[in-house]
DNA sequence: ACGTCTATTTGTCCTAGACAAATTGACGGG
DNA sequence: CCCGTCAATTTGTCTAGGACAAATAGACGT
């Protein structure tokens, strides 16, 4: 039934379902740019099927951050891997945050030697000299942003990547510990949608409300949002928050986040952060856009205020 | 360009897109049903697109779970809802430790109350009073599978297995602290393949070789096997350890050990870990199965003689 | 510089057929 | 009764173009 699983072949070429995985291009998008763009053109094996070789499925990576910066497909498909270097070095360069003398640099640096306990050491460190707060806005955000950049880049391997979150996350779990609720404190939900796999954003938002005597309930990662309804009407929250990384496109976002405000109960607030929420054009209505964590305070002050205003 | 994203409809109607999501059956599968089993055969909007109602994306929902209980496809799709409950009652109810008056029973009860601080604080007790080591094999483990079940015969929502999860994640993140290394101590990366992303099975590990001595270098979830080899080669690890939930199919286990084991180094070596080990057939060359924790200590006790042994 | 309208781009969905991997069931021999 | 072998069935994924709507770009008039 499962024919191949994706795995990939003796001779180092990937199956389509493969090619999906490891670029997150639809098996879909993959079918309609061979057709329109004429890349990728791969062999086929003797029963029709696609066989992409290794350099295919770099192009595509290639391809992949391309278009993650703001580049258009049909721009950039059919253009030669050498060009696309070249746009991608050249737009990665003037972004923002990639360079600044702070001390997220160094924590690249730690992290590409791959000594993972001065990696902890060194994290440790910063958040002791800074304490929670300005650890999560001075160092754990901007070096999060950081390193995805450095992997498009392909300065850093994933697994680099994955060791750095692990330690974050390792690292504000024990940080965030059993808050003591401070006087009128609303129950918070976190969690993201299908598709988001990313919990630092969430952990984040987690570590800095315990920072403001909130304690979360936390969903963990991926859950469908029939499911958040259920939860956040049988443990009675008074606010939803979910967290998007950078990855996702952000129409998906709108879509997904108008489909959980239709299906909450009014009263129940709906708070969604995450930086791609700067790009994003539309907003819904009923919805309390967080693009950063610093502006979880105010919104909650906001709160605070409308709830005593209520109850009295 | 995105169409709808799959969000739903005004009327609650589910797009093809939504329920993949939501039930992660993929898109051909849901058609393939469809053409040969007459369901799910959702109405069609303006454009021809399948609308999937509630109830069908229920009884989906029904018939997944069979499925993980080793139901085939062509038994049940058809099948009216009451069947598939029934059937899915008398399966879960003859496994396993299901109902031994252990401390995780009353997990289970405070679970159900929905007031995550007493689990938590129940939870918190429970390990004091026992260790790591005995809360693991006692508490965690048990619970972990008696917490399973009572989803699979609906008796707790999925949102109440992720505030379980959440808070196990929490707690042992805490426990584990930073071990110090004692002696001679192996260089262990753990994470799980693509597809498991259950990351309890990897955390109580961690915790369990914390116990030991042993700091491990964790992945995170879904790393796959190519991302696995560079790492293990790039941090110079001694033994890659690979978790795995009872959901996921033994063979397709098999197959990735399988791919794993041929792709890493031969002196590196593979554990893996998970209950699901428990059925299957064929076990691969070079790999240690270990389907307890407790299988943990023995198998490090050896690598130590092993590894003492090599360098006289 | 800013809104509005049209044209192009782009991803997802559609149908219906095909096939290989996995499982089942029948068979026979220890 | 258990175990291996072979054929039959089940099942998920792949293929091909065509179609369409949402998002974006470009032209235009203020």
């Amino acid at each position: 039934m499962d024919k191949k699983a994706g795995a990939s072949n003796a001779s180092g070429t990937v199956s389509i379902a493969a090619v999906e995985r490891e670029t997150g291009l639809s098996k879909d998008t993959l079918r309609v740019w061979e057709r329109r763009y004429g890349f990728p053109k791969p062999r086929r094996d003797s029963n029709g099927e696609r066989e992409y070789s290794r350099a295919q499925l770099e192009k595509l990576r290639l391809i992949r951050r391309c278009m993650d910066l703001g580049l258009r497909p049909g721009k950039i498909v059919a253009a030669p891997v050498q060009e696309l270097s070249a746009r991608l070095h050249k737009l990665s360069g003037r972004m923002p945050d990639a360079d600044d003398g702070e001390a997220f640099a160094e924590i690249i640096a730690v992290l590409k030697t791959g000594r993972v306990g001065e990696l902890r050491d060194c994290l440790t460190q910063l958040l002791m000299q800074r304490g929670l707060r300005r650890f999560l806005l001075e160092v754990v955000a901007p070096a999060s942003a950081a390193v995805g950049q450095a992997w498009l880049r392909g300065e850093i391997e994933i697994h680099e990547e994955h060791v750095y979150a692990e330690q974050i996350n390792q690292l504000l779990r024990q940080a965030i510990g059993n808050p003591s609720q401070a006087g009128v404190a609303p129950r918070v939900l976190l969690t993201t949608l299908p598709g988001e796999q990313h919990q630092l954003g969430m952990l984040m938002a987690q570590a800095w409300l315990s920072t403001e005597g909130v304690h979360c309930i936390s969903l963990g990662v991926q859950t469908p949002a029939f499911d958040i309804v259920r939860a956040a009407s049988a443990l009675e929250v008074d606010i939803v928050g979910i967290s998007f990384s950078l990855a996702r496109q952000p129409r998906a976002v709108a879509a997904h986040v108008a489909e959980l405000r239709e299906g909450l109960k009014p009263q129940i607030e709906l708070w969604a952060g995450g930086s791609i929420l700067g790009r994003m054009r539309n907003s819904a209505a009923g919805v309390c856009y967080l693009p950063s964590l610093a502006d979880i305070t105010p919104a909650l002050t906001q709160w605070r205020a409308h709830h005593a205003a209520r109850a009295a």
